[in-house]
DNA sequence: AGCCAGGCCCAAC
DNA sequence: GTTGGGCATGGC
């Protein structure tokens, strides 16, 4: 795909981007530290930069940016080279289910985040609720992450923008060190897969995501998803399960059974196709009962 | 107040 | 290889 863009005033704006809604991509449970602004675009630090991204029609605008960080950075953390309408019309052709599920989240695309930050949040991520896990994820980078981008008057917590904490410095901590962050049991398994990681290198396959303390089938799957853009990589947590059953009329414990049937009608997309499901299960669950 | 949450570890089969 | 109990914490 041609990517059409340019730089301006410090910001770099893409025309023409379609299937791109700020609120579906960020509030969809992929991702946890992007903070939304009254003026509906969204903040957050990462990648050792600190950006706002805001959408206005098909204009997709990133500040600070220049050309050199979107090319290297942004165009894939945003997967902006993805044809999402040609992959939505794959999945939906004979799937009414799914036509309704993309329907209503219609501007998610599956952001390609950084591995280490991906593999703490879903540590953090086991056995919570997405609300106490942004907490959790949140009090982590303000006591032990580094500090990233300039102080804007503008925004009141801007100076508390940090990034994810390296594995150097988690891998230093003792439990006690991790109490005020309240991760519970998890804090043994961040400090331990920190260590791993310090020890024999980043993870490149499934088979040693596995290997990482608090990495089980699930949390490997949503690393893959997100933090290494798998896309055929199929998530089942308890919503999922939930919603293969009700949906989709299949065995609920039987996660087997799901897997396959990802593999055989999701089109090599069956986290895309996850992603739409999850977000629309959620999102009409929550909904029903408040 | 109690059930539940983007589950995993470990022991016992 | 599968199953089940235990697990910190707090949102709702």
């Amino acid at each position: 795909m041609d990517l059409k863009y340019r730089e301006e005033n410090g910001c770099v704006i893409v025309e023409d981007v379609k299937d791109f809604n700020v609120v579906h991509i960020f509030e969809c449970g992929q991702c946890f530290r992007w903070k939304k602004l009254e003026d509906g675009s969204y903040d957050m630090a990462a990648m050792g930069r600190r950006i706002n991204v805001s959408v206005n029609g098909m204009q997709l605008t990133i500040k600070p940016c220049d050309a050199g960080d979107f090319e290297k950075i942004w165009k894939d953390y945003f997967d902006l080279e993805t044809d999402y309408s040609e992959i939505k019309e794959r999945l939906c052709a004979h799937d009414s289910i799914m036509r309704n599920a993309a329907d209503f989240g219609w501007g998610i695309r599956i952001l390609k985040q950084d591995l280490w930050e991906a593999i703490v949040e879903f540590i953090i991520s086991q056995n919570n609720n997405i609300p106490r896990i942004k907490g959790c994820i949140e009090r982590l980078c303000n006591l032990y992450g580094e500090p990233i981008g300039e102080h804007r008057p503008e925004d009141i917590e801007a100076e508390l923008m940090c990034d994810i904490p390296s594995p150097k410095v988690l891998a230093g901590l003792k439990e006690e060190d991790l109490a005020p962050v309240r991760l519970g049991y998890r804090a043994g398994y961040l400090i331990k897969t920190a260590e791993e990681v310090l020890e024999k290198g980043m993870p490149e396959n499934r088979e040693e995501l596995l290997a990482l303390n608090g990495v089980g089938p699930k949390v490997a799957s949503c690393i893959e998803l997100f933090g290494m853009a798998h896309k055929d990589s199929f998530p089942i947590d308890v919503w999922v399960a939930r919603l293969m059953h009700e949906l989709y009329g299949l065995d609920e414990k039987n996660k087997k059974a799901m897997e396959v049937y990802a593999r055989e009608k999701f089109c090599g997309c069956g986290g895309i196709a996850q992603q739409y499901l999850f977000y629309y299960e959620r999102e009409n669950y929550t909904s029903k009962n408040d």
